[in-house]
DNA sequence: CTTATGTTTAACCAAACGGTTAAACTAAAA
DNA sequence: TTTTAGTTTAACCGTTTGGTTAAACATAAG
């Protein structure tokens, strides 16, 4: 009956910290009670063990940036425009939360056993059945605006290019990036323009080819 | 004065698998020493600490993979034969070395105290000074071969695009790849040429802009 | 054979960890 | 006021973990 903060919410908040930061096995119970101002056994009251914690967030997360993809993926422009768009809005999503994109993976990289039906449960089913990008790729296909391809192929080279960033920003910044002065924004929309260019360009027929 | 085996090539290799696998705080020690067949106590005679034995195995892969891509980036040929060679080989190179993109990327993303006298070290010189990838790139623009673009822009994009199947293999199978019989070898020989024609075409001098 | 040095092991230790318990506290309901 | 149920805490527990120790073993040099 006494509900003083939103207790919940903010365990959530701090437990989120401290798992995308370090994952399942870095991060310490003590640790998100910690960030979160309160007792270790507190933590256990609303979330029985470590794991039940850790997959409530990893769901989450998953669902959270899986939804708003899906919601990207929904359009009814032409090809062009669509590409445009969902560049640019993918690149902003993931600046908004640059963490997730390697927290999902990492998880994902040790098999994912835990959390596998949080995944299954996650992705929405127009994702599944029928990729509504897909078919806007095919029917510019038919209709000759851009070259015959596995439209998988264009979807790798669109995530990757605008992914990438995000999941290697702290070794670019000392490889490529290293000027004191780098702007973060201009660089992330020059970004947008730069790969929607690249891609949309080298997807336009040739005469050498179809 | 007795070496049976050799142990620490035994040592390093199963090390490598584990924290490559789980991570630093995932690894456990006596996990490891099991997988080399030894006990825990020879693990600390050689390496003292789990920390030093992490950045041990740490800068040997970071070492060897920036020495290969370093190495790929030499090169004589003329830029549109140099991009096709680069896509090929470092896809190639990823395929062999699959789990090591993201098991860098994992520790980066953790700030990456641990390793960042690694990192300095690894990074080779020429890498550091002037890409020579860069110089070509300028080159090519110069002679107008390809579009006036910030080089890095294309480096982001030919990385990130080559990358991204590697870094995204688990969900991608879920996703995108789920057919029984996906042929991992074909489809990455279509994403080389995939890549490379959009990238090149990409770049590719069109009538209305530079 | 003896010594010296490198190699290998079982047994042990302190600290950290995830998780539990039982009791105290709070405030709305009866 | 008493009851009831949700909330919060300090103290505790068993296990796991990284790391140590001391002794046994192997082999080349003296």
């Amino acid at each position: 009956m006494v509900k003083p903060d939103d207790k919940e919410e903010i365990i959530l908040k701090a437990a989120m910290e401290v798992f995308v930061d370090k994952g399942l096995y870095g991060a310490k119970m003590q640790e998100i009670a910690d960030r979160a101002g309160i007792n270790k056994a507190l933590l256990h009251y609303y979330y029985r063990s470590k794991e039940k914690l850790y997959v409530h967030i990893f769901k989450f997360i998953f669902k959270k940036i899986m939804r708003e993809v899906a919601e990207l993926l929904k359009s009814d422009l032409p090809f062009e425009e669509f590409l445009k768009t969902f560049i640019s809005k993918y690149i902003d999503l993931l600046s908004k939360n640059y963490r997730f994109p390697l927290f999902i993976m990492r998880e994902l990289s040790q098999g994912g056993k835990i959390v596998s039906n949080a995944i299954k449960e996650a992705i929405p089913n127009e994702l599944n059945e029928h990729l509504p990008a897909i078919k806007l790729m095919e029917e510019a296909m038919d209709k000759g605006e851009i070259v015959k391809m596995d439209p998988r192929q264009i979807i790798l080279t669109v995530v990757g290019s605008s992914l990438f960033y995000f999941i290697g920003e702290p070794i670019l910044r000392v490889l490529l990036l290293n000027e004191e002065s780098f702007d973060r924004e201009k660089f992330l929309e020059e970004r947008k323009e730069a790969i929607f260019n690249i891609i949309y360009y080298g997807l336009a027929p040739r005469g050498d080819q179809q």
